[in-house]
DNA sequence: CATGAATGAGGCTTCATTCAT
DNA sequence: GATGAATGAAGCCTCATTCAT
């Protein structure tokens, strides 16, 4: 019989993980200290480890819940009706990416998690798996490419999903660090690349 | 042991990078002490900071050093004599990305780089410039791919380096992280997406 | 140990001044390190630094506070009903600096204050206003001298407040470091050198 | 049959002591490093340090010296043919004290050298003794001062020499400090004070 | 005689986490 | 359930001094 409602709970934990977001967004995982997200977040220290058990345990939640919405955004654009070419599939995920990266935006969080897994084995886990998963997807577009005729008949689309994937963290990276390519500039350049759709073929 | 010359001196300082580069591919920037960087240099305190001001300064060196060095073998595959293909081109980094891949390669630092250059100012700087260096040369390689007849005669180069450049840090995460792709595999999906020169066209 | 009384933690606060005062007293400022503080106070590292921001705002808050005690007993004393003799208010100084000189008295802070005001600037300020405070006392003692007749009426008590200040660091260091005048001595002195009030003039 | 002549050593050793003068001067005794002193006099370590022993040897020499320096200005004073009066001494002092108050002159050495006093055990011998010659020199005073009819007869003149030595510490303490009392101004207050040989006696 | 690279103890401070209230 | 004061290990760096060259 619990006294809080199993909602209120999720709505203090999602409290936490706003306010943890917004420090490590703007600190990083590291340099921002518990006391950054207590303040943040408006909580005790003991009422921030009610809801997770260590710093590390909030790092995971929101690393595994920021790189699942990317993911969504993804699934979503290839499930669409009209299979999107690659130059417009990458135009809507960059989009969204620079939606998502302002000096708060949890895309920030993704470079770090990166950096995290090669470091922390605990972190190893959970990355790599969003990182596979996410490759699926690309590999299930690599699929609906060669049903299109994008692909040749014998394309190994396993390995055309391996060298897609890098456009995202491409982006992002000279997105956040360098701060200039527009979403339209790299649609371009991929439409210049794999000009599938197009009136005219190369 | 004084009045050494000037090549001890950079020896030391070099000294100095390899065992903070092996501590620092183990462990990351933050979960590496100074001390470990000591125990491992076989050099004390004092000595250490004689050559660099800071672990910062260490990290900045470090980091700059690796990037350069990758930006090298790039650059010299594109001025060869023949002009490589994306996949003929990307295979050689890959696999150059590969060897230095090990447990305490080198190649560990760059995700933690670009991670740290969203976090603290004063990794930013050379961060960006590394990346701007990269996407010089690319650019650069974009220019020739245009000259080979690769790409119509209108197109953005630049934009055409935006998206290409991502190939290299979505192979690294992916080889780091997940283990998997080989240097083939990404160079397969590359010539089947881009089979320039191929002996059959799409 | 949460949600105390502001009483406690005002209460904290003074004893890790009290224990910072001894050991500053007994072996200064520089070469007392915060771990000593810690000890005598008996509070762990973490607990210091809740109450206090560094080092130096410890330093801060007791060389105030002492240099206020000071002032207070002379501000009390040349305000009674009966103004003093300059012989009678040193005596009544000196025999309070005595009081609080032993080997771990507040008075041991003073010299290493002014020191600390010629080398730390953050230092220079509170000093600086410590001192000007003491001199504005004096300088109402001095306007209250020609008052009673003891200055000629064109007297600048300024300056006379500029001369007699000394009186005070002459005896405090002339205590502290050689520990022989004793207050009735000082007294003495001043007595013959300002006879004013006194049977015989000169 | 030493190879260089004692003259050398002597420069050298002043070379050294002007070197640590200005740097402790500048930043105090603690913070100033050894290497401060190395790099203002142009000195190797060893250098350095095969004339002091250590860095305790040379604050010594030097506060000994200091200290000596505003003795031999008094003692010259209170020698002259005709006795100076309190105001005309004080005034004498003043600005020997002004002319070596500059941001690296000696006198700052002095407040240094009496909190040091306080702390450092090696330090209350030297520091003691120029406390007391200095004293000595106040007490001749005070005896010329009973001889010249300026004090009654049974006047205690250690008693006044215990007094008036404060005048300069104060003095001291104001100019470097706050910085305003100029010469004129503390020996105005003085001969208000004290008018002995002025036109009109009280 | 001089050099200056090297030493290494020790200083100040931070911060994730706990638990008495 | 919540609070927030307290813990204490560990981190980065400085600096007086030595001694091989």
């Amino acid at each position: 019989m619990p006294r809080v409602s199993e909602e209120h709970l999720e709505r203090r934990r999602q409290q936490i993980l706003d306010a943890a977001r917004l420090c490590f967004a703007r600190k990083g995982f590291h340099d921002s200290s518990m006391q950054d997200v207590f303040a943040e977040s408006g909580l005790s220290a003991g009422a921030v480890y009610r809801y997770f058990k260590s710093k590390d345990d909030i790092i995971a939640a929101l690393a595994t819940q920021t790189m699942t919405e990317i993911r969504e955004v993804m699934a979503e654009a290839i499930h669409a009706e009209t299979l999107p070419t690659p130059a417009e599939l990458i135009a809507l995920l960059a989009q969204n990416i620079v939606a998502r990266s302002g000096p708060e935006g949890p895309v920030r969080l993704a470079p770090q998690a990166w950096s995290l897994a090669l470091v922390k084995p605990e972190a190893t886990g959970y990355v790599r798996e969003a990182i596979l998963a996410m490759r699926d997807i690309w590999h299930e577009y690599a699929d609906k490419m060669l049903t299109a005729g994008w692909l040749p008949e014998d394309a190994d689309t396993n390995a055309v999903a391996v060298a897609l994937i890098g456009l995202l963290p491409g982006f992002i990276l000279q997105h956040l660090i360098i701060g200039d390519p527009s979403p339209e500039t790299l649609a371009r350049g991929v439409r210049t690349l794999l000009p599938y759709g197009e009136p005219a073929t190369r």
